[in-house]
Parts: C-alpha cells; sequence; structure tokens
DNA sequence: GTGTATTTTGCAATTTTATTTCATTTTTGA
DNA sequence: TCAAAAATGAAATAAAATTGCAAAATACAC
C-alpha cells in the first residue's frame, strides 16, 4: 500500500461523513474527473483504507436502548484468559465496543441492550460466567453526547 | 413515523453492516422489487431512523493513532456548565465519543489523537481550561478488540 | 362482513450514477 | 534525458436508482 496523498485524504473526508455523495460531486469538489475518483476509492477499498461502507442507524426507533458504559477489570494478564475474554466480547452483539486499556481497569466496554432484564442476563453471561474477570462496574448513559467515526485528516 | 415492520428491521439489518448493496439484491434477499426497497429506504432515511451513511476508515493508513478512554468527574451539576462542557465535547474532532453517565464519574470520552504532544495539548484545551472539571484519568487503549454501530434488530 | 379510502406494490420507462475502454499526459526512476 | 509505469480524462457502456402509473393489498368506518 503506498502512502495516500491529498487527494485521498479529500475523497476519504467526505465520505466517512457521507458516501452516497456521486463520485460526479467528489471529483468537482476536489478537481478530478468522476473515473478517476472511482479508481481511487476502488483502491481505498480493496486496500482495507476504507474499512466498511454503513448506515447509521437511530437505535430509538427500534426501542428504548440503553447503553451502559462498563470497566472490568481481570484476575490475571494470562494472555491466554485475555484473548479468551476478548473473544467472548467481540462475538457478543450487544457489545458495541471494547477497549483493552492501560491503567486500573482492563476492559471498557460499550453496551447496548434494549431493556435491563437483558443486560442483567448479558452480565451473568459475560462476566459471572468467566472465572477470568475480578470485578466489573457498569455506568449507565444518560445521554449519548457524541457518536461519530470521523476522523481528522493529519495534514 | 409509523413503526417498524419487519420488512423494514431487515433492509437496515443488512445496510447497517453494508450500505452499498444493491437495492436489487436487497428487494431479492426479503421478496420486495426494487423500487418498493427504494421507498422504503427513502422514508428511512427523511425520518431519521437511518441516520447517516459513511464510510469507515482504517485510522493506522492516517498514521499510528492513539486511542484514550477518559474518564471526567466535574466540579458540579449545574445545568449550564454540563452544557456547555457537552457542547465543547461535541465541538471536538479528536472527541470521537461522549457518554454523561451516572456513577462516580460524568463524562466517559473516547479520543482519538495521533500524538501524544496532541493529547496534551488537547487535555489542556479540554480540562485544565474548563473550572467546571474537577479531575480527569486518561487509559490508553493497547487493542481495540471491537468497533461496530450494528444494533441487532429486536425480534 | 362490505365498501371505500389510503397505502404499498410491481412493471416499465427514464434518469442518474458507476464502470470500462483507450489514447494521452504525468510521474517515477534509472 | 529517456523509458517504463501509473494516473488521467473523454467517450461509450453497463448498472443502479428513481419516477409514473395501474393494480393489489391493507386499513378503517359503517
Amino acid at each position: 500500500m503506498q502512502p495516500l496523498d491529498k487527494l485521498d485524504h479529500k475523497i476519504l473526508e467526505m465520505m466517512q461523513v457521507n458516501n452516497t455523495v456521486s463520485q460526479r460531486d467528489i471529483g468537482e469538489a476536489i478537481g478530478l474527473s468522476a473515473p478517476a475518483v472511482q479508481r481511487r476509492i476502488t483502491r481505498l477499498r480493496e486496500t482495507g483504507v476504507i474499512r466498511q461502507d454503513i448506515s447509521i442507524i437511530d437505535p430509538e426507533y427500534l426501542g428504548s436502548p440503553i447503553t451502559i458504559v462498563v470497566q472490568v477489570e481481570m484476575e490475571t494478564d494470562k494472555v491466554t484468559i485475555i484473548n479468551e475474554t476478548k473473544e467472548r466480547f467481540r462475538k457478543t452483539p450487544q457489545v458495541q465496543q471494547c477497549y483493552y486499556v492501560t491503567g486500573e481497569v482492563d476492559f471498557m466496554l460499550i453496551i447496548m441492550v434494549f431493556t435491563m432484564k437483558e443486560y442483567e442476563a448479558l452480565t451473568h453471561e459475560l462476566f459471572f460466567n468467566n472465572p477470568g474477570i475480578k470485578r466489573f462496574k457498569s455506568s449507565i448513559s444518560m445521554d449519548i453526547v457524541k457518536y461519530g467515526l470521523a476522523f481528522p485528516m493529519p495534514k
């Protein structure tokens, strides 16, 4: 993968906010023809710079979503245990995000469920059932102040 | 906004994973014609069920991104101060996510920067410069185990 | 139940967008 | 400076999205 140039950055800048803009419009904005834009986009997808193209759904319309931030502390630092735990978090649909972090706790999770009953069941499945886990702390989100995926382009 | 039916759910299920699938393909998968799918998608966008359509970029290709989970504790619960702080977090591009949570801390932030220098500058801007903030705790993410936005559809 | 109004649908036609082809220009590296 | 490789735009083609319209399905009042 060769390094990205200014034009790639501009394309990414536009598409990470709205990937339904036409190639013609992108081209016009950055001074390229539509086919040139198209080739760049194809390459960005093939090389994995663009990882995925998705619609973001407002979960409010699916019910009453509850977002919970969970801090997880492990008993051990054993790689096997850590990796197993990561895999389990990864495979759980309600786990929207998972970070393996430095400091007092080991994992930070962003979890989304529709009922507290569902969350309670989930804690059993994920935490109480996993002897590697020492303790966990849940904080309910009262407001999702920001939820974005747009990275600033380096200058 | 009338409630979503099974077909809407299926459309959303597909599009939140890949919004470049053609309407014909969606239609085939769920037993509808392409125009019927198109009208539903238009409506889902207009009513805000689909909030945004984006490309997800792998920030590795932009440099060496550093993800930091920050817990922020406020001095006060005054609504004005809280709202000002929210607004500031919202407007900061490096703040990818911000949750206003219950518990010991008030905010959980997911921040992405390219250098520690940039982070240091950011902490001054966001925290040290804001008298409403009592303390903050940063945890560096060693591994983004999962980073998704796909909500399970209620049955 | 019955009939009417409203909504949703599929088909066909149209428009817009994406993709391919190919000759030319630009860039890269010896 | 020159040859090879890569990237580009114009034109042509292919694919996808969108619109118009008549028919079917659904909802609703009676």
